[in-house]
DNA sequence: GTAGTCAGTGAACAGTCGTACGCTGAAACC
DNA sequence: GGTTTCAGCGTACGACTGTTCACTGACTAC
């Protein structure tokens, strides 16, 4: 029998199967705890492993958080990416980006969950990892901006504190809908009203920015 | 010697003072971890008293962390109450406001600390108290809001999601500073400024708001 | 085919954890 | 005065924690 010898790199592909049933498994555990409180133990039990094979891995939970924060990052680019990628009027683009949160959330709470908890969670290295991914995204909004016709003339520093609030209210948005939890319909449609609302204030006040806004005014 | 038999009501000060004491300890012990990683154990050695007088103050650490909530409120209402007071122009008001926000925190950091971490932290019971307060505020805020002369005509919807605005870029300047570090002055001088420049693109929107900002004019 | 690599094991380590029990001694009460 | 109350103690319990070690056995490379 000429059965192949098992496919080649089936070594390594069981190693990074079982490295991402820990994180899968971590990030289970974390909807109902922090990560400051996750035990070791209570991960690889989860997975079923031995204690021992976890450090095969990680050398610690802090690091399988950090590790976490760059998965975690693959569902936070399709976000943005979808949300930048939106045309239309001011409204319309309000309304879908605000869906398109939503619905991210809602297909994906774990992730969003830790990130959110985590952002001022006890553990520092994650803390700054999830700080750094956010201070990329603001980034790169902040050059979208640039691009933007109605944004011409802004100050670079303006331009980056425009990208800061929509960023920080995109979190805060998915912080407010997680915590109504999936079936509040009621809660969640009254958080994306609410977050409209607030996207709708910021554009007014970014329309008339240049008239009055800068403090070299006074 | 007519000793005074110790002065009445000692019995319940020395209680009350061993409460305070188990509450701030496990206010400094949080400056480096979380609340659902606080062990009873740990809160009780600080204080110096056994691991069983524990429960004759609280019945477990979740409860615990609802009266730190509570007692937090107290910094939180003086600094509300400090910038509620503030009076001028847009501009001075803008700038004694953040200067509140960083006095207060960099004054009593563990509080503010606590209350931005458990905020999105593990313990439903805690998240929920400080949820409940923080929509207080919220509430007091749009009455305030509701007797501002500019923002005459506006709709109370719209009233709350101003005052809400305000209440969540209080909380978040609050965490960036904190993040900064007491001794990062040129960070700290960063985030102040990126604040102002938020609240006065808030401002800019809300002088407009009635012009174009609600969608029944679309 | 044979030697080497290495993911995962299982046992043991010294701690820590939360909780329960009955006790003590001083404050509070009548 | 004597009696009651009760904050805090000491001890003990079983369960759980992170980390280490030498090990096995299936995969890989030559």
């Amino acid at each position: 029998m000429s059965h192949s010898p098992d496919p080649p790199g089936t070594r390594q592909a069981q190693k990074l199967r079982t490295r991402q049933a820990l994180m899968s498994a971590s990030l289970e555990l974390l909807e109902q705890q922090s990560l400051s409180s996750l035990g070791l133990r209570e991960v690889t039990r989860a997975v079923g492993i031995s204690p021992a094979g976890f450090y095969r891995h990680f050398c610690g939970i802090p690091d399988l958080g950090v590790a976490l924060v760059e998965e975690t990052l693959g569902s936070l680019r399709a976000l943005t990416a979808a949300i930048l990628a939106e045309t239309g009027d001011t409204e319309r683009r309000i309304a879908r980006t605000v869906e398109l949160i939503a619905r991210h959330v809602a297909e994906q709470p774990a992730y969003f969950r830790f990130l959110v908890r985590e952002r001022t969670g006890g553990v520092a290295p994650v803390r700054r990892a999830i700080a750094t991914q956010l201070d990329l995204f603001s980034e790169e909004l902040t050059e979208v901006l640039a691009a933007e016709t109605e944004l011409r003339g802004w100050q670079p520093e303006d331009l980056r504190m425009l990208a800061g609030m929509y960023v920080d209210q995109m979190v805060m948005t998915a912080a407010a809908l997680l915590e109504a939890g999936p079936d509040a319909t009621e809660e969640t449609a009254r958080i994306t009203r609410a977050t409209r609302r607030r996207l709708r204030l910021i554009n007014v006040g970014s329309a008339h920015w240049l008239d009055e806004g800068q403090p070299s005014s006074a």
